[in-house]
DNA sequence: TCGCAACCAGGAATGATTATTAGTTAAATA
DNA sequence: TATTTAACTAATAATCATTCCTGGTTGCGA
């Protein structure tokens, strides 16, 4: 069953140049079809499933280009590998520093802060991001070990 | 011509039961002297001026080490070493995409944010940080290949 | 002074990501 | 439709930051 693709993806495949081949095509589904925020690593086993030639490599280069054409979005914690989003939504995004699960934050927005943070320094900002880290509540308790 | 050690360092240091060795006290001391952001690789770089046999592990112990008693902080980009900071208050910090370059922000803090994540998540927060990026005013115009 | 635990140098290992290269596919043109 | 050309991909090597490991110090407490 494979997923509808819409409307707008192709547009921006069309515009940027890109060609929406079904590497690519298999990168986006598995994004859809992950609920959490996949890492690269994810999305390729989840790839592989389907089509076991994909190289890890190219899960990267389709991932780069999707999110350089604005159809994803990725976040990226230190200790951990960058998860990758389909939602483009202004939003909020914890990690557990335990188990490394990454689950939204909601009715928590960025406010006013982006345009004062443009008001206050002399560069040109390009993306502005928070990081927000805890304990999940099925970890507390347990010891470390995340990944 | 050392630096004379805060009197806070030293007590942070017993109460820890950590020992405040040579090699501890020179990345602190390499720390202090540069003004930016400096990474691992950018304090063992001074560190080996003084003392040439420190070995760079040795250096991301001390480093790490120092930021778990809370004596100095560290600060992560993507694709982009951590950077470590003495600066313990709260402060934003911007990082040049170009050239890597780390500068503060000021009169931006985080304002009720944090309160506002730790009433909408059932995570135990324990971090949060702003990650912004831009191109500093050196860097505009010219062409990419930060690090 | 002896013994033990914390520390350290040096280097190997790891994990995420990017680069390279040669082969494949698809789009553009004749 | 056949040909040319550029974009794309698989496989794998390379890189970069960081951690781990090992055997040798060091320094403090008994």
């Amino acid at each position: 069953m494979s997923v509808v693709m819409e409307k707008g993806i192709k547009e921006k495949f069309r515009m940027s140049g890109y060609t929406l081949t079904s590497q690519r095509r298999a990168v986006l589904e598995a994004l859809k079809a992950s609920k959490g925020h996949p890492s690269a690593e994810d999305v390729y086993l989840l790839v592989k499933k389907k089509n076991p030639r994909v190289a890890l490599g190219t899960v990267y280069q389709a991932l780069s280009v999707l999110e350089e054409i604005g159809v994803i979005d990725s976040k990226h914690w230190s200790e951990s590998p960058t998860r990758y989003d389909l939602n483009l939504e202004e939003h909020l995004d914890i990690r557990c520093r335990r188990c490394g699960q990454v689950s939204e934050v909601p009715n928590v927005g960025l406010g006013d802060l982006e345009s004062d943070i443009r008001r206050n320094t002399p560069y040109e900002v390009t993306r502005t991001m928070l990081v927000v880290e805890g304990v999940c509540p099925g970890c507390r308790g347990k010891e470390p070990a995340a990944r």
